[in-house]
DNA sequence: TCGCAGTTGTAACAAAAGGTACAGGTTTAT
DNA sequence: ATAAACCTGTACCTTTTGTTACAACTGCGA
């Protein structure tokens, strides 16, 4: 019954990941690890030590960075997808630098670091799907550091915006001022003094923990 | 005679590469293009496509982002490396975000992309290799965003300044402000009112063409 | 030697971002 | 119902960064 249900996620996850091969799918079940981690718990913290890879079955992961008083965004991790520093850590056991958290009751599997390094020169499909995320998450860092490097603080928001809208499929954002502060890397005060004047210009409206996207 | 000299480069390479198997090397051989470009040569462009994977074998590349009026400096590829970018692009025919231009007289080794991707898989070695680089390559980029995220303009100023010096060995630094301004993601006068007051805080001497780092 | 292109310095101003402080609103748990 | 925790708005001020506009300097080639 349980084993059941086991099955059945793992076959999804083959499919979502494009696993062929069944000698792959088979050690997947061997040394894969399911885990059910409540929301808002540390998947990963800075300068600690990463021994799994860990994919995201159901629910999401938030990666970023920290400094003393501040925090910026690096990316979500949704399903069914992995951490590009998880990742990393597989093939050079190393400490990480960014912190992750999960933002929903979260479904991991994973997988020890070391069966992850082998698998990429064994299997096509995992070395296709590792490849794969470290050209993506580059390409996105990319973006990234050029939209921080160029755009001012109202363009980044904007830009943030428009891509919740866009992934929850809504124009309303239910963030908190300080909660935007933190994914685009500057103060609560900030993010107030510029959502005002976004709604000034008419492009938003604002109410109590919402954000029209007009 | 001139056969003896190319096998000599690509002998370097490989041991460089630590490229061990001799199917490899025999293939690296056939389709490797050893190219001599001049500096200030546009190696890659923005939005242009890139058909090659290329290696520098000497000299130097600038790899940089930039906006109407600004650029900002992604990394330098040095021997032996490979521009991750152009790897990346090995993985999936695409058009660049970057732009890359030697700096110095520089030496390539070209490989079409096709086989760069292939030889990933059949050859542990060059898995390494490609794998080391994106992780290498999404690492210095991660801190390379949280420096900009968190650093202002001096601080940034002073970690790329310290940088050139273990770079080049020596404290003297041989940019112009504009230079430096292009490197840092800034404009020049703020550069030029940057060092004035680093050198009134004692930790730099400016003269025409060299900062010289106290 | 002259001119030109590139370099440096800086004053004065403008805009962007950050920090302090506080008032008042909303939600939640007890 | 009340307190505590969190959220929003904003006035006022500072620092940082960017812009404009010049003046003066350096080095190189014709």
């Amino acid at each position: 019954m349980i084993k059941d249900t086991i099955n059945k996620e793992f076959d999804h996850l083959f499919k979502a990941l494009n696993i062929v091969e069944d000698e792959l799918k088979k050690e997947f079940l061997d040394v894969g690890v399911i885990e059910h981690v409540p929301k808002h718990s540390f998947i990963v913290e800075q300068h600690k030590y990463i021994k799994w890879l860990a994919l995201v079955i159901s629910g999401k992961v938030r990666v970023w960075q920290e400094n003393e008083d501040r925090e910026i965004l690096l990316y979500y991790v949704r399903p069914v997808q992995t951490c590009v520093m998880s990742l990393s850590a597989t093939f050079r056991d190393c400490k990480s630098v960014v912190n992750a958290k999960t933002e929903e009751d979260t479904t991991l599997i994973k997988i020890p670091v070391r069966f992850a390094t082998e698998w990429s020169f064994k299997y096509k499909s995992w070395n296709k799907f590792t490849t794969n995320a470290f050209i993506h998450s580059y390409e996105d860092l990319l973006l990234a550091y050029k939209n921080l490097a160029f755009n001012k603080v109202d363009q980044r928001l904007m830009k943030y915006l428009k891509s919740i809208r866009i992934q929850n499929n809504t124009p309303f954002i239910k963030l908190s001022h300080s909660q935007l502060a933190k994914e685009i890397g500057t103060t609560r005060e900030v993010i107030s003094k510029t959502l005002k004047q976004l709604e000034h210009n008419g492009v938003v409206k604002l109410s109590f923990k919402q954000i029209e996207l007009l």
